[in-house]
DNA sequence: AGACGGCGTTCGGCATCGTCGAACGCCCCG
DNA sequence: CGGGGCGTTCGACGATGCCGAACGCCGTCT
């Protein structure tokens, strides 16, 4: 549907992936004449949503892509609900905060509080994790209707780490665990040392919008099974925030 | 140039300043028919990077919008480069740290480390800003072939705040002033309080490719004149990063 | 309760617009 | 000095995306 559109974004997401690439090779990639590949990337660069490189006549993303990455993030409903409420569980718990949607099969991560300990961490905002290797997807699947869950069970579960549950039988029996406790939780599933406990977000309608947990090192949020404080500060904080996004809908649906 | 290109890169554009819109509004202010922007919403949105608001049909962007400015960022060699100096100077001096690019009349924040005092600050990274109104646009302004400077001068030089420096004839002069002391000044110019202190870091060829500098209180930072550990402090660092971007490129060549 | 207006959406025909292969000029390398 | 790789230009063909008009749905006004 809209060829040169849908070409344009497939060489979009090809140099997403690739720091730089030339016409030649971004052709061959995508199997289309060079021509084509150059008047797409002439287009794109017009709107600077593409660059060429100094030298080389290379071409990668354009500054334009972060604008409007960065508008997508000020365009977010959940996002901009959970600003306060991941600042104050964050503090609360002194633990990292972070705050995802669910993007096909991915978790897409649209908040990210630092743990409040001036340690180097890096900002995860933006980036997409397996929804099976963390607990802010686990969250979210739990709440899907059947149909949308076995979707995601049915195919390619990666394995992460040694800890990577991939056996869609077994997540099944745990998303089953996570609606009735109303928190998951993820043990290194995604990076060694690292674990998460997180809670989902209902919208109006009781559809899970999202999911907003706390991740850290394995011992501190895990010790010796969950620890409670921070399952109920979890908890309590995605049920504020549901219940905010339901507010806000209400009161729009009002006027 | 690829008709559908250029409106698929407006209505983006459109969605990002508007939270959401509607096909038709957003026909009206394109010019184009229902219809139109209908099919190029549609493939839009089977790319992910559009997608429609739960109820009311409107549309707002899309997830893939955010990965990819990820992805421009991560792709980004200055950003790449400037991480670690970025950190070391902010802990330095304790003070908030932004690295910026050119962008058309804007500067674009590509990099940012918070203020090291644990007090709660917005990220600014994706932001722009009008580039006679930050010490990171005036530095790489006072660089630019005397050309590009005055197209830089000679159109719209908004007023931010009452101290905005909006005369063509004096931000001249303070540009030739910052290429003769090698740092650029911004008191208070963007935003009542807040004051910047930026280093211009170039390339290889001696081209001037983005800016670092130290943003805060303006009692802090410009005092009773600029405080000259601070200067020092920026300006090392800028050259540490210039001289990191031209080793980077030579060797790159030398291969 | 009914009619209206506004919305997002579908349809089909016309001509525009994007696509492609081939050829060009440039640079780097042998 | 010749070859091969690259990004780029050209022109002609025809598929493709554009548009105006019509549809169906919802909320509102009377």
């Amino acid at each position: 549907m809209i060829q040169s559109v849908h070409r344009a974004a497939l060489i979009l997401k090809e140099l997403g992936s690739s720091r730089r690439l030339g016409v030649t090779e971004l052709g061959e990639r995508l199997g289309l004449a060079k021509a084509t590949v150059f008047g797409l990337l002439r287009a794109l660069e017009a709107e600077q949503l593409v660059e060429r490189d100094d030298e080389a006549g290379k071409y990668r993303l354009g500054p334009a892509m972060l604008q409007l990455g960065n508008a997508f993030l000020d365009n977010h409903e959940l996002r901009a609900r959970s600003l306060l409420w991941a600042e104050s569980l964050a503090s609360r718990v002194e633990e990292a905060v972070r705050v995802g949607v669910l993007n096909g099969r991915r978790v897409l991560i649209v908040h990210h509080v630092f743990r409040p300990d001036n340690s180097l961490q890096i900002l995860e905002v933006g980036a997409s994790i397996p929804w099976h290797a963390c607990a802010l997807g686990k969250a979210m699947a739990a709440y899907l209707e059947a149909e949308r869950r076995s979707e995601l069970l049915d195919e390619d579960l990666a394995r992460l780490t040694g800890k990577t549950v991939c056996d869609p039988a077994v997540l099944d029996r745990e998303l089953d665990q996570v609606a009735r406790r109303g928190v998951a939780l993820e043990d290194q599933e995604a990076i060694v040392g690292e674990a998460e406990i997180a809670a989902t977000v209902f919208n109006y309608a009781g559809v899970p919008v999202g999911a907003i947990g706390v991740a850290g090192p394995v011992e501190r949020l895990l010790g010796d099974g969950p620890s409670p404080q921070l399952v109920a500060a979890v908890r309590e904080t995605a049920r504020s925030l549901s219940r905010e996004m339901g507010a806000g809908r209400l009161s729009a649906r009002a006027r």
